[in-house]
DNA sequence: GGTGAAAAGTTTCGGCG
DNA sequence: CGCCGAAACTTTTCACC
């Protein structure tokens, strides 16, 4: 995929995988970026840009769009991470399916540890934490341990990405 | 600001939150839904709902709009939680300035419990988080425990909002 | 909060390098 | 194969009711 059926282009690094970094960069800082600035910094024509864009859509590079919300001021003022841990280790491991309808689950993480999964909950309250873990352990039938977040110093940061050579903002030396 | 200034509409529970609640959650299921969709699904005129995001941005409840990046398509295949604790326990507490420079490093909380803040972090490599973790220790004077996420179920989901009452879909009972 | 027209943005299409 | 430019259409903005 990293090169065209052999053109004349083909021998330079792909200058095309260049371009669509730039853009997801873009993207990722502004969801909302119109076509029109995204050409503008990146050198190509409105309909280039718009090609590449719908091309990453489609690849699953992006792969949508969020408007970032401020929770505390819209009333779920608690953050936690819980990690959980079978209470029966011979049980399917379906936790993720079985904690999917609780809403107040925003991610879910499968990890190498102790534990076998990381959720990043939201809630109203103390009280509505207490009972989103009760419904959690029934749930999947596991025991939690929960931290719970005191403020969010920077959150989102869209990471450098890496180049064709694997290399990256934290590549290897 | 919960009511307006004692008009005939202000008896009922504020039907207005109701509907910016409404424009919030389809706003971070979807940052590029149009104005068009929007007043659709609420019910109100296109410029009516331009008006409320509007608002909604400038009070800062929706604090701006991101493209969601497969970043294993991207080169960034390794996430991990790194939990931090300071050497020095006397020392002033600015670890997450100290840490701001590292791009690898995608949000940053300060919770409560035996660590004092939990990183998010994406890089390219096993290498790469090798390098990080010394970058880590050495820019904030701290130790570290990494937990490596293995893969992600679900992410960015949207919680539920709470409503006017501090009820919300895990709101205490 | 609604309306309507102007401005800006988007998508599509045919052709060029 | 990818990029450009222009036309057709949609969204967004703005002044006024």
């Amino acid at each position: 995929m990293g090169r065209r059926g052999g053109g004349p282009g083909a021998v330079t690094v792909d200058r095309v995988e260049e371009i669509d970094r730039r853009i997801v960069t873009l993207l990722a800082g502004d969801g909302r970026m119109s076509f029109t600035d995204l050409a503008r910094e990146t050198g190509l024509s409105v309909s280039a840009v718009h090609q590449r864009v719908r091309r990453l859509e489609k690849r699953g590079v992006v792969r949508g769009y969020a408007a970032l919300v401020d929770y505390d001021a819209v009333g779920l003022s608690l953050t936690a991470f819980v990690s959980i841990k079978p209470i029966d280790p011979a049980a399917a491991d379906d936790a993720p399916e079985r904690l999917a309808h609780l809403s107040a689950i925003e991610a879910c993480h499968s990890v190498a540890g102790d534990e076998s999964y990381i959720l990043k909950v939201r809630v109203a309250s103390p009280t509505a934490l207490e009972e989103l873990l009760n419904q959690i352990r029934t749930s999947a039938n596991v025991s939690t341990r929960t931290t719970v977040v005191l403020s969010t110093p920077y959150e989102h940061r869209s990471p450098g990405l890496a180049g064709p050579g694997g290399e990256g903002p934290a590549g290897q030396s």
